[in-house]
DNA sequence: ATTATAAAGTGTATTTTTTACGCTTATTTC
DNA sequence: GAAATAAGCGTAAAAAATACACTTTATAAT
């Protein structure tokens, strides 16, 4: 490992690998999926992967997650934060690496199924993952933990639903977040009374007869919400 | 993107500067203290900043970050934990170099005190704090923000207490963190309802003439709750 | 020794929030 | 036009949070 020779300061010290690993949450209809990929390399050839990359010399740590995620998706503007850093000294035999995980939460419409084809990825359901290399299967328990205690003071599952959606399947977004039912009456009382969405004329059909209708968040107070901190437990 | 060439994989990735920092909070009596040290090298020679280290080849980031503490307050088993990854390009002048921050806690007793003479370090009322170095002044924010949020799923506020304490003395110490006033009897009715507290013989009579009895919280009903991860909402 | 003082501790009434669940409505299918 | 079914509405009961009056305990001042 050569060392770090450029500016005046810090010659001592051991430069590292640093890499990004993403966690993609998705959400469809009535499922929480996770996108993950075939190693195309040893070691752990073949094997399911998350997905990730070194951080460069010239990139910040976020920038990086970012270009990963836009390089194995095509994907801009998802919503995307720092988990954590998973820094064990053994914990990928190839080198000594250590990695910032990101989990990064998108809409599931048809075009982002294609991600998987053009991309040689796949969604998986949560609850049938396949095994995970190195410390990846930490890194999903860690998200969706992060993710379950994230929905309780930021509405942050709007961020997997498409930009009209109905009540019914907000809570099912919910339900499948928490892994426990929610009252459909209690529910649609608590989240209407934040006052954050929007009711639109149309419905969406494809749940029931009679039709629910439609939503969107309102963004203003949707921020107003998330810099105030608001308590949103379902 | 990540190519692999055994057996030193990696080889086209760029090592980088990985360090930690670490925001150690104090709380003495009535107050919210940080413990911030005197740079003793070029760049920022003689001014304030947290501290922090280098991540060595051979030892974990969160080993790393026990280690500083270690090293400059003599103290080990203190409660630590993640912050998060600073990592713009430019954050450091002196090269390119991304920080893991981690938060600690700790108990301000006498010999914490002696603490600031024995490492050249200065224990700060959390609300004066002294201009810091780089981007030490978001990492402490970031800081309280975590531990304000912490302390609501997790009865974290007792890391910051000795092992006995009054529930007059636990009351200040969430004033403190969340910076307003908290009702004395709803508070103690809430902490109490909770039943993790041991009530003892022993008072404390240091802030009134009638005395105000000591209790420690009983391990494994703390143990038991972090695990549940139940509400703490003061 | 008596009394004033002040924080610690107890109790209770009121308001707000959460929970449980029955009933009505809109639409499609037969 | 009757049956079916998810969506939507309303209300009562339980639980939790809030506000605040009162009592107790020990010390210090007289």
């Amino acid at each position: 490992m050569e060392k770090y020779t450029s500016p005046i300061y810090y010659t001592d010290a051991t430069p590292l690998l640093l890499a990004v690993d993403c966690i993609i949450f998705g959400f469809d209809r009535d499922s929480l999926k996770l996108l993950l990929f075939q190693r195309k390399v040893a070691p752990f050839q073949a094997e399911w992967s998350l997905i990730g990359s070194f951080v460069k010399r010239e990139e910040s740590v976020l920038t990086a997650a970012e270009r990963v995620l836009k390089t194995h998706t095509g994907l801009t503007n998802v919503f995307m934060e720092e988990l954590g850093t998973y820094g064990q000294v053994d914990r990928d035999p190839g080198a000594r690496v250590i990695s910032v995980a990101h989990y990064a939460l998108m809409r599931l419409a048809e075009e982002s199924k294609q991600i998987a084809d053009a991309y040689k990825a796949q969604w998986f359901e949560f609850d049938q993952l396949p095994e995970l290399i190195l410390d990846h299967q930490q890194m999903v328990e860690d998200a969706l933990e992060k993710l379950r205690r994230k929905t309780r003071y930021r509405p942050i599952g709007f961020e997997l639903l498409p930009e009209k959606f109905t009540i019914p399947q907000l809570r099912v977004l919910y339900e499948v977040i928490y892994q426990r039912p929610l009252d459909r009456r209690n529910f649609r009382k608590k989240i209407l009374s934040m006052k954050i969405l929007e009711k639109l004329e149309e419905k969406d059909k494809t749940n029931s007869r009679k039709g629910a209708f439609l939503y969107r968040f309102n963004p203003e107070k949707y921020q107003e919400m998330v810099e105030r901190g608001v308590d949103f437990v379902i």
